[in-house]
DNA sequence: TTCTTTGTTCCGGA
DNA sequence: GTCCGGAACAAAGA
């Protein structure tokens, strides 16, 4: 489930791997992703060249030549895969493009040398949209996101400001995309459990320790787990098939009716719902 | 057949 | 007008 730590390696492996290379080809499988993708849309991107790649919150943007760009949202379990001949060889990759099920193919872009370039979605809850370069900021997905949670906007002063009257709890503020973009449900719970918050406490009772805490903890937890690859719960894979390995770093989410992993606490990690999300989270050291 | 999974959007009520 | 919670939605596997 692709979030912040898990784009940003996609970002990353895209940018090592197919920057500059030019889309002679598009194939696509099937129109159906989120948004239904046309023919139209398709042509305007083939013969142009790939300048850039980047990311914005949950969002990959890929410039391309001509002040054109993507936009692509890897929804649940959406994947870019890297096809080159050479790579093919690689045990890991190998082993891995076999597991994968090529009818969720769904577009297949064919670059310079012979170069492949696969998005992957079992659930198709992920999309690609085609989109003039210079509109992105005001890009219906885009404008309303909030700060980047690693970005010096994201500090004590706004958080104290915008949790003022905030009835939410902190969990689901955490996961407002306007108040702080790119977390989803298992980074949320992590940094929760780490700022030793309860996930049901109401934001504007935050006192100015737990404020910087539980920014600080964000900061450090999205970065350490950029550093491990991302995590793979169920199959986020980097666009060269291979895992991420924060999930080993995991202390709560998905760890429900075991002990809390703190050593000197002897209760059990718990399990409730939030918002239709599962919340996961230790009753004893969490306040 | 039903349940679970996710981020986003929409709607009704406060 | 704004805020908030809940539900709907997309698809498929268990």
């Amino acid at each position: 489930m692709p979030e912040l730590p898990e784009v940003e390696v996609v970002k990353r492996s895209l940018q090592k791997n197919i920057k500059n290379l030019t889309i002679k080809k598009v194939k696509i499988h099937n129109i159906k992703l989120r948004y239904i993708i046309n023919k139209n849309q398709i042509n305007k991107i083939t013969n142009k060249k790939i300048l850039n790649i980047k990311r914005r919150s949950k969002y990959l943007i890929i410039n391309l030549s001509k002040g054109i760009s993507i936009i692509s949202h890897l929804g649940m379990t959406g994947k870019f895969i890297i096809l080159k001949k050479k790579t093919l060889k690689k045990t890991s990759f190998y082993y891995d493009l076999k597991n994968l099920n090529e009818k969720h193919n769904h577009l297949v872009f064919f670059l310079d040398k012979k170069i492949k370039l696969i998005y992957n979605d079992v659930r198709k809850f992920g999309f690609i949209k085609i989109v003039k370069t210079d509109l992105i900021d005001s890009n219906s997905h885009i404008k309303r996101l909030g700060p980047e949670p690693l970005s010096s906007k994201f500090d004590f002063i706004y958080f104290k400001k915008n949790i003022l009257n905030k009835k939410k709890f902190i969990k689901d503020l955490l996961m407002d995309q306007k108040f702080i973009s790119g977390l989803g449900n298992i980074y949320v719970n992590e940094i929760l459990f780490r700022s030793k918050l309860k996930p049901n406490k109401k934001a504007q009772l935050l006192d100015d320790d737990q404020i910087s805490k539980v920014v600080q903890i964000t900061k450090r937890i999205l970065k350490l787990a950029i550093k491990k690859g991302g995590s793979s719960i169920k199959d986020f894979r980097n666009n060269e098939g291979e895992m991420g390995k924060f999930q080993d770093k995991f202390k709560v989410y998905g760890r429900n009716d075991k002990k809390c992993p703190n050593t000197n606490c002897r209760d059990i990690i718990k399990k409730l719902m939030i918002n239709n999300r599962s919340t996961f989270f230790c009753d004893s050291c969490q306040k």
